[in-house]
DNA sequence: GTCTATAACGAGATAGAC
DNA sequence: GTCTATCTCGTTATAGAC
């Protein structure tokens, strides 16, 4: 990112990393060419390294982006919220993300898939302290009776897993369900397994 | 696949799919080289081009075979089954593969978030197929009591999701679990998951 | 700032000796 | 059957005109 000083050059960063957003999350960074990502964008090939100084700065600018929209919600489930609801709120949003940005998700599991060669620290360092200091409030909310016992690591795994499915996987999920929308059913369902699991024996009917 | 004569023939081609599969699984087709594969088979690349025509013809191999073992496990559950155990044994089953056989899951993962160019067809025809059959059974259990109602595709896309989640972000997972071992665990989780979801009320303590 | 042209390199595939 | 050498093309990145 040279400059990022009139509105022109904040408006051809912007087109180039969308257009690299694209390319990337389909094809994986080694995948991807400047080519696609430059017709994708609307501009010429040396232009695009005018604006980046080259094509892996393009590709970990798009990630260290990524990473904070994907951290953030982490942050905002509370301790002192009604435990089922905060993880469905939670759930959801996730859910809403891998519905809205697509994308974002792919190009996120490429990364990972490839064995996370450039975030591997943000996994091993703040994601983990991250996850860490959730489990805690999640085992605080199984000894207090508010929740059923659950292992809390393996349950945001499970969250994860299948609210990202939806993105990542779309190509088979669409090609099963033909023409129904996904994201009605999957809300439903993942709302439906999480009550189930994480509602304690004896709570309402 | 030239000729599948002699032994030493068998087990060249042998070796350059199990390198294949190392190096497609975490790269992609795009994003994988010969060298890479000549050198993770120990030959030479044009003797890669001696036993397989191209770089194609060695991935699209590795899919049609990786591409039975998927299919299989679905055909085995069971509409005159115990529903929760055909459904618990099905998971455990999808993790087991997850657990001993990554780098297919990988592939898998790999090849569908790039948009099943190679396997579109076969999603969309025997895939979904055997899902439309396996939903009927699904349905006709619940319809029976001996499971709550659930939606058949949502149910079958968690339970692939889950499982598959603990290969394709393996790395991920190990990050935050550290030295333990995330199987143990996923097992449990998934267990105490889908008992949860599945058993219907008033079923035994 | 944006383009054409091109350098430098890597990768798929082939030729031909052994 | 397997190798060395090479052809050819695609890709990243740079040089230099406009």
């Amino acid at each position: 990112m040279p400059k990022a000083d009139t509105r022109i050059q904040k408006k051809n960063q912007a087109a180039i990393l969308s257009a690299a957003l694209v390319v990337f999350s389909q094809f994986g960074f080694r995948g991807s060419t400047l080519d696609q990502v430059a017709d994708e964008a609307g501009l010429s090939k040396p232009n695009l390294l005018y604006y980046f100084p080259s094509k892996e700065a393009i590709y970990t600018t798009l990630l260290a982006r990524l990473l904070e929209n994907w951290l953030e919600p982490l942050k905002n489930i509370k301790a002192d919220g009604d435990p089922v609801e905060e993880l469905l709120a939670y759930a959801t949003h996730k859910l809403e993300m891998s519905q809205h940005f697509p994308r974002e998700s792919r190009l996120f599991a490429n990364e990972i898939i490839q064995g996370a060669p450039r975030i591997g620290e943000v996994l091993r360092g703040e994601l983990r302290e991250l996850l860490g200091e959730l489990a805690i409030v999640i085992n605080g909310w199984a000894e207090a009776g508010k929740i059923r016992p659950v292992d809390p690591y393996h349950l945001i795994f499970s969250i994860w897993a299948v609210t990202q499915h939806y993105a990542d996987f779309d190509v088979q999920v669409r090609a099963i369900l033909g023409d129904a929308d996904p994201f009605e059913g999957a809300h439903a369902h993942i709302e439906a397994m999480l009550r189930a699991l994480l509602t304690p024996a004896g709570s309402n009917p």
